[in-house]
DNA sequence: TGTACATCAGTGAACGCGCGTTCACTGATGTAC
DNA sequence: TGTACATCAGTGAACGCGCGTTCACTGATGTAC
């Protein structure tokens, strides 16, 4: 709503414009990244791509797959902030080790990502409407893998380890991924906003306590 | 966007209204109960009440002190849920079993909640904006403590009755309200929602146990 | 008990806003010959 | 190598929509005398 003082129409030679549907997506992205998912506007989308309102239907049917592009996005950049923080860890310890700090590594990298990045967060999970949504290959990292699917990763090196039984493996994403989005939500626009950085610090470290010893 | 077909303006026989705070109140739980925060739309609340738009100012000052109600009463009914859930406990039992069973009621309600009134729940957990935001009386349940107080209670009585160690008490909150917190946004809006309900009885009862256990 | 009057809840009409989307167009580009 | 032409990305103008909010109003109600 006070968007309009951030319009940055793009100064533009040529008739063509060179690759507006990345233009558009990148403005999509940045206006994800300061507003939410709601921030996402067609037509703000365009001005800064310095280009006609409509003119974002020879990229996106709608409103609604540009939004989707963006999620999907948002997605991607959670992927890669996962990967960051699990290639972080230095190898050659135990197994066992190595395996709980991927969980946490993984569990880190969403927390952070979610206060770096509250409106890509808030993007990427808020009602994701349809079935399958966009294709899985614009939500993965540089692996290829979403940030579920590398959450899984990280669980099954928790059981090769020793460390998770085999029985408990099924659906152990699923508490785990709770107990961290909850937290990551609380402190974003929850009741735990008023939180000092310092008690969401410990907050986190004994909700990944929590996890690892409740799995 | 499509609620137009919902209007139902109530015959007014009287010029005065009788208690139009009360029926824009009660017509945005309705908003809010149906399609959550964003669908409580001021002129669709006075359209319900049968009167017009600008007749809302004289009972609250602007759209988003009416959206603030809606979410004091949206807290306040969990509140209640949560009442009910730990009244239906048997006393009688063991204190530890007690405390234990009052937690988990705690976590059951919120979670029974988030899932037969989808709409009140994000409403109430939408961005609560500024400082204390409404008074605290309006979010209470008929005990007058609010949610997160009636958290506080159950934890309380884990100490009591020498569950969980007095030094681990403080901020118990953040963990567990996280935790549950988390699953009910994820099977509500997030990427859990494909679960079927089997699953997600199941999940539920893995992660209260993972907080009963991890805490 | 009856009348004059102040109060203020609800009316009526209008505003400006920004949105998503549709239409017929124009003109730069790449391709076929 | 040069020219004719089809393609289709971006233009220009316009729609209808519903929103929150402001203004000057009217008329039912309760109170003071």
């Amino acid at each position: 709503m006070m968007m309009r003082t951030m319009t940055r129409p793009r100064a533009r030679s040529t008739y063509r414009h060179g690759d507006l549907r990345r233009a558009l997506l990148d403005a999509g992205i940045e206006l994800a990244r300061g507003g939410g998912p709601d921030a996402v506007v067609l037509r703000e989308a365009t001005r800064r791509a310095g280009v006609v309102p409509n003119a974002a239907y020879r990229h996106f049917a709608s409103h609604h797959e540009l939004l989707q592009a963006v999620r999907a996005a948002a997605l991607s950049a959670l992927a890669v902030a996962m990967e960051t923080e699990l290639g972080k860890l230095r190898r050659g310890r135990r197994p066992a080790d190595f395996a709980r700090a991927s969980l946490r590594a993984i569990g880190i990298a969403y927390l952070r990502f979610a206060q770096t990045e509250p409106g890509l967060f808030r993007t990427a999970f808020g009602a994701a409407d349809d079935a399958q949504s966009a294709d899985d290959a614009a939500k993965a990292g540089t692996s290829g893998l979403n940030p579920f699917q590398l959450l899984g990763v990280a669980l099954d090196r928790l059981v090769e380890a020793g460390v998770l039984p085999p029985e408990r493996r099924a659906g152990a994403e699923y508490v785990a991924w709770s107990s961290v989005h909850g937290l990551a939500m609380l402190v974003l626009e929850g009741p735990l906003r008023r939180l000092t950085p310092l008690q969401i610090r410990e907050t986190e470290q004994r909700l990944l306590d929590m996890v690892e010893k409740g799995l």
